[in-house]
DNA sequence: GCCAACGTTGGC
DNA sequence: GCCAACGTTGGC
């Protein structure tokens, strides 16, 4: 699902006490993913899933990633009559080269966001398009608040079931840092991800492979800085 | 445009 | 809590 139309969204983070609002039978939202985490690793036993679920405060002793990547399309296409396109020149062309990373409707996507932290880095992906792959990085700017385009009914990314006393989803907010030297195509990248896979190497369980749907994923260092040397190397 | 993979929903 | 049906993602 990506994210939708961005714009520049410095409002309040609106804090809310995030805590028991002593509600309804409904499942809170980090119920919920920890209900679909469980699920997905009974089913797929995948490892690298990264920290899950429920709490943003990580706790001690959890692996916590610090490097990221960041599904966008930069062609057009119309959701709910609206227009998702945003390619990495979009986020180029806004003031400050600064937008908030909104639409991101998948639990998994939204508690890596959740993790990340102001400066981290981030791979800006293009996908759904033709020729898939890496354009760029942006740092993280603001860490996660709330994502308002789900309470807008006119939003390609509306959430009818989400309610603002018990918001689902969340954003952050990114900033344009550079073009990658070059663009790193999703099939070199698959490249050396079989060929890793195979014989060892960096990237050999990329979540981009691996979890292939997910439009917010974490890198490990070392991932991060192969697919970076990536850049000044030939194609292949 | 096709369709595989996989996340979500809802009946039981 | 299982699981079939359904919906979405995203490469090709």
């Amino acid at each position: 699902m990506l994210r939708g139309i961005c714009r520049i969204c410095d409002m309040p983070p609106k804090k809310r006490a995030r805590g028991r609002p002593a509600k309804s039978a409904e499942a809170t939202p980090d119920q919920v993913t920890e209900e679909t985490e469980i699920r997905r690793k009974k089913t797929q036993k995948s490892k690298s899933a990264g920290k899950e679920g429920a709490d943003r405060d990580a706790p001690v002793g959890k692996a916590a990633y610090c490097h990221w990547l960041m599904k966008s399309e930069p062609e057009s296409r119309f959701e709910n009559g609206v227009d998702v396109k945003f390619g990495i020149e979009d986020l180029k062309a806004l003031p400050n080269q600064t937008g908030c990373w909104d639409g991101v409707r998948n639990y998994q996507a939204r508690n890596f966001m959740r993790d990340m932290k102001v400066q981290q880095l981030a791979f800006f992906y293009h996908s759904n398009c033709k020729e898939p792959g890496i354009a760029g990085l942006m740092k993280i700017i603001k860490e996660a608040y709330v994502d308002h385009t789900q309470f807008d009914r006119s939003d390609a990314h509306y959430d009818a079931s989400s309610k603002p006393e018990n918001p689902k989803w969340y954003m952050v907010d990114v900033r344009f840092e550079r073009m990658t030297k070059r663009f790193l195509p999703l099939a070199e990248l698959k490249k050396y991800h079989l060929q890793h896979k195979a014989e060892g190497g960096a990237l050999g369980s990329l979540a981009l492979f691996t979890r292939a749907r997910l439009s917010v994923q974490p890198l490990s260092a070392e991932e991060f800085d192969f697919v970076l040397s990536l850049e000044d190397r030939d194609p292949i």
